[in-house]
DNA sequence: TCAATAAAATACTTTTTTATCTTTTATTAT
DNA sequence: ATAATAAAAGATAAAAAAGTATTTTATTGA
């Protein structure tokens, strides 16, 4: 098992792309995005329509259009991507499944699991969709492969 | 998402379940335990004989037969668990998805996935499937629900 | 207005995960 | 030996996730 599911780890890697090519201004389509992140296109439109729907993302239909981040989007953190895409489960579930698991009914692995999901939380709401903006420019970060 | 499958979840609580209640040499039925952990007994009675398979748990046929938990098995790591359910991705995969990427060609959250990873697996590796008997005797501890 | 462009929406297929059901094998006690 | 017990094995079924294809809507520029 993977920590995301793959709609999820597709819509981290197109938002992050997605920041770097439209940085000024510009739009980006689908094509060149699901080409850029190494994932199958009709797939990608979905869940990239999806983003677009909650207001993750922005886009714009006809000739030049195509996807892009307004100013407030390239400082959504990841966690905001993330909860759109699988839900918080992961921020806030029992690591046992369990539902009613909670602090005076806890499983056996509760008090780890909790620095666990806090950690995750934290690091995905400390990055935002920009940050690695610089860094993708020099290529230094993989977004496929 | 959650972090570990439903497999792996059955799994890890019914490890546990088995390991508190043959403590003493006895041998517990997959009714029971099923019960127990309140998980659909068909799904894992499958799940079971994988892991005995495995050599994770021991299970015996017959009258008065059932599963039960050597030693050794006792003093497992959670991990052993994870990894004979799950595979090993959870340890090691890129939390992006990307096969190649690596320490030379990284995905913009390597580093940090790199740390979470780890703390996941210094938590299974450092809890044995017994650790808990204790505490799950007084009841402090929830399995179902 | 019309053709071209590109996302949105819808419907469908495949694969994987989760779950169930039936038959077989091993073991025990009578 | 035989009947009862309980896990092992195998075959199927249902649900969810992943992936594809087709049609519709919005926008632009000639």
């Amino acid at each position: 098992m993977a920590i995301f599911s793959k709609t999820c780890e597709y819509g981290i890697r197109a938002v992050f792309f997605i920041a770097h090519k439209t940085a000024k201004g510009n739009r980006i389509g689908i094509k060149e995005i699901a080409d850029g992140i190494d994932s199958p296109e009709p797939f990608l439109a979905k869940i990239l329509q999806d983003l677009s729907r909650k207001g993750i993302i922005q886009s714009f239909k006809g000739p030049h259009g195509g996807f892009y981040l307004d100013e407030s989007s390239l400082n959504r953190p990841l966690s905001d991507v993330v909860e759109a895409v699988d839900g918080n489960s992961l921020f806030n579930g029992c690591g046992l499944g369990l539902k009613a698991c909670s602090e005076i009914n806890p499983c056996p692995l509760h008090n780890q699991f909790k620095e666990i999901r806090n950690s995750i939380y934290k690091m995905l709401k400390d990055t935002t969709i920009g940050t690695f903006n610089d860094e993708l420019l020099t290529g230094i970060f993989s977004l496929k492969k």
